[in-house]
DNA sequence: AATCCGGGGTC
DNA sequence: GACCCAGGATT
């Protein structure tokens, strides 16, 4: 009898897997919140945040009690921050409708906000055992190539094609390990660029290797430019406070804090805007600053002034408080603006 | 099916 | 710079 890649798999993953926090457990809150984290998101970066988050937060009702401004502050530099937001009101339906037992079913899985069909798959299979599959971009990838694939993986229906082969493979008393095989091999043997064909334990079985098409594959179609947008800000001190904005919940960068900004094409458009949107006079004093911030699909060329404001009444469509500046690190600030907080750390109150 | 939603590592 | 990463929700 041949060993199947299946097999031959399976026996690389117990060899070479490398030791992960998230894999110290069959927790499915755990393993849960590794796999909204790990979203779009390299391992070493997730780390330190799983470490934090899990410490904080040990139990799914632990997680439904706290405030989303500290789960958001956890989340802080992590991006996708609705992720959080996912993850915090699932933790209270599934405090509310299960009981604070986490859901068994792969329909009640998937039904969670912020889960869809990789990580229902992933908790399923990796936390209970069961066939499901979950296909992230190495799966497709390695997939791809082992199966000489050659439509655009980021097609849905190359998605559901995948799906179908793994469902007939999957080894059913071992669909843990399966799952994080395939996302192990595609994250250190099997990569984008510059695969490691030698070292793989399923290249005798891999047709693009065959074919020696292994950078060719997978095809994927390229996504669209990021818009570019000027962007100027405000740095308006009071003594030792500074006036930070708390952007709507909804939308890019949502319920995290900002140091009020609109876009504008120049300076008295700056003003103009700034009044529209936050209801105050501004005069804008001395250019701090110029940095830049790219989003996947935008990017923030952003101008930076220290700014006298002079009246105004607060609109309803802005969050604006008064922080003081060393305090400024217990509220969620993203990382575009980190370079500016800095700069205003290093520089003092009076720059 | 297309678009929005972050941030950081790598080459 | 270009590419990619343990994707999901919305329209």
């Amino acid at each position: 009898m041949q060993i199947t890649w299946v097999t031959a798999l399976l026996n690389w993953f117990q060899l070479h897997q490398r030791e992960l926090p998230w894999r110290q457990t069959k927790d499915p809150y755990a393993i849960w919140v590794s796999e909204i984290m790990l979203q779009q998101t390299r391992v070493e970066t997730v780390v330190p945040y799983y470490r934090r988050f899990l410490e904080r937060f040990p139990t799914v009702e632990h997680l439904a009690k706290a405030q989303i401004d500290e789960v958001l502050k956890l989340w802080e530099g992590l991006g996708y921050y609705t992720r959080a937001k996912n993850l915090h009101r699932a933790a209270q339906v599934i405090q509310q409708e299960y009981q604070s037992v986490f859901p068994r079913s792969h329909s009640e899985v998937l039904a969670l906000p912020g889960i869809g069909d990789y990580t229902a798959g992933a908790i399923m299979s990796i936390a209970y055992g069961q066939p499901f599959p979950a296909i992230d971009g190495n799966v497709l990838r390695v997939i791809a190539r082992l199966q000489l694939v050659q439509k655009d993986i980021s097609l849905p229906q190359t998605k559901t094609e995948v799906a179908a082969f793994l469902k007939g493979v999957f080894p059913l008393e071992q669909a843990s390990d399966f799952t994080q095989a395939l996302m192990e091999l595609g994250a250190l043997v099997c990569l984008p660029m510059t695969p490691k064909c030698t070292l793989c334990p399923i290249q005798v079985h891999c047709q693009a290797k065959q074919r020696n098409m292994q950078q060719e594959l997978p095809i994927k179609s390229k996504k669209t430019l990021p818009k570019r947008e000027k962007r100027y800000l405000a740095i308006i001190q009071q003594g030792d406070k500074i006036l930070m904005n708390k952007r709507p919940m909804a939308g890019l960068l949502g319920g995290l804090w900002e140091f009020p900004g609109v876009e504008s094409k120049n300076k008295q458009d700056f003003v103009q805007n700034f009044k529209r949107q936050f209801g105050l006079t501004i005069i804008p004093k001395v250019h701090k600053l110029d940095t830049s911030h790219v989003f996947s699909h935008r990017i923030w060329e952003m101008k930076v002034y220290h700014s006298e404001l002079v009246s105004g009444e607060v609109t309803t469509a802005a969050d604006l408080h008064w922080i003081p500046i060393d305090q400024l690190n217990t509220i969620a600030i993203p990382s575009a603006f980190q370079k500016i907080k800095d700069s205003l750390l290093l520089g003092g109150k009076l720059c």
